[in-house]
DNA sequence: TCAAAAGTGTTATCCCTACACCCATGC
DNA sequence: GCATGGGTGTAGGGATAACACTTTTGA
């Protein structure tokens, strides 16, 4: 079974192998504003990942992560990632942090496809227009985790689509999980993995980093910071803890919310900063 | 420059791009024992890694991390892995964790070849014998951070090889990092910062998960464990502290260290252990 | 008896949680 | 005035760091 180098690149030159490429695909995620309900209640924030409606075999008509193939001669997989997210968003520099190499053998029926999955996060307010109108934007309306059953719920204003992954436990030491899509007619590839695995890193680094302010404008409110915090985490934080724990990271301006049913808020920004965004 | 999907792999087959194929390489960790100088002293550990001097073109005669290339037809890349270090070990069932995939342009002059690297952890005293005989374990030395510089001294007791490399940060919120490899000429393609960015994942990993019990055998004393921890994080740790700390994830057994100058320790085990290991 | 390490107890300090309270705004 | 949220202070409890101390062994 075990064969040298050099056997292996003389049986893959004269094509005993089958065709391998590989894809760069993205799950990005920013934070959307529900209409307000109240003139006195803030905004509620929910999260989205940007998905695009395939047109061709396979899986035509589902939904999947922008997402496209290296070109071997030219690029790094951020490389092309860069590439698709300026293609469907027409932004750059966008956060990119690569998530995990999927590499099932079925996973696409063409030819033996490996995916490098990246996350991405952007504040929405900056895409002003999506190039590709096969691309929408979901909220997540629902996700929940019960008996090792993630649920996710994803809602376009027209499409809502439902994803269902069971993590199994396969190592004690580390909490590590393999992934399986249950029940999944709606979104191609393993792309339900993709989403499922790349939210739970999201929700974890946002615990011991500052990640989560790639996702927010310049200027924010504490109680805005803390809202995205909590729908990322989904669970309520308690101001003053919260305010104490991020202290250190943001900065005081001298600029206020206006036109509020309440007490204006003092806008912050991140502290660490580069001149642009 | 953006093309779809079906002009991407018109151009594919007909070999408009270059061959591309994937490796999995393996950064194979494990504690070795120093041998005692003093009867009443505890031996020294250290970290060690398996490395294969290369017999073929490019890098040939350079030592690199055991790998090999993807059978597209018939394996996953962790597959792959397990395939590689059964040849090179005689082991099954050694803990694994995909890294990260490196995907540079240049790493291989051959053909653009793209490596998924994974971290394998293991008890040394399984390993009764190294099949491959260019494959040989390497103590490390030294392990130090110095103005964002990592350096790392390995020694196989014959071979000495110091690895440099240089951490430039890339994103202020995560402090995530590009490493460049400096004066490399021991280490073949980029698996110098393959070992850098793996031993700082264990590094992290150990704080928060159970990932040390992968290297330690079925039973261990704690200043053993501690030891090992100490080695990893290169630090002192204090009695007390650790034994609180590691207390709830181990469990007491009625046998002692025989032979040694001083009281004898308690060995323990892991708590959530298999029936095997 | 002694050196080395095993193993335990104690205190002072820090940090977080939870709650209470006051402030400012638009309608 | 009132509902809503902004923003701050504080007491209590739990965890941790640092240190001191006792126990056990082989030579």
């Amino acid at each position: 079974m075990y064969k040298s180098e050099e056997d292996f690149l003389k049986d893959y030159d004269s094509s005993i192998y089958e065709k391998l490429s590989i894809t760069a695909d993205i799950l990005l995620i920013s934070i959307s504003n529900e209409e307000k309900t109240d003139y006195r209640k803030n905004n509620q924030k929910k999260m989205s990942i940007l998905l695009v409606k395939r047109e061709e075999y396979p899986y035509k008509d589902r939904w999947c992560l922008p997402g496209g193939f290296i070109d071997p001669n030219n690029e790094t997989l951020e490389d092309c990632a860069n590439r698709v997210l300026k293609s469907e968003t027409n932004l750059e520099n966008i956060y990119l942090e690569q998530l995990y190499t999927f590499d099932s053998i079925n996973r696409d029926p063409r030819m033996r496809i490996i995916s490098t999955s990246y996350i991405g996060l952007i504040d929405k307010n900056k895409v002003t227009n999506i190039i590709n109108d096969k691309a929408k934007w979901f909220d997540i309306t629902k996700l929940e985790e019960k008996d090792n059953v993630v649920s996710i719920e994803l809602n376009n204003g027209v499409d809502n689509i439902i994803i269902k992954v069971k993590k199994e436990l396969v190592d004690k030491t580390t909490s590590k999980y393999k992934y399986i899509g249950l029940d999944n007619n709606e979104v191609a590839f393993d792309h339900d993995i993709v989403i499922v695995s790349g939210i739970e890193r999201l929700r974890n680094k946002i615990n011991y980093t500052d990640i989560v302010f790639n996702m927010m404008p310049k200027y924010f409110t504490l109680k805005e910071l803390q809202q995205v915090y909590e729908v990322i985490l989904c669970k309520k934080l308690l101001d003053p803890a919260f305010r104490r724990i991020i202290k250190d990271k943001v900065e005081e301006t001298d600029k206020y919310e206006t036109n509020i049913g309440h007490r204006p808020s003092r806008l912050y920004k991140y502290k660490y900063n580069d001149s642009s965004n």
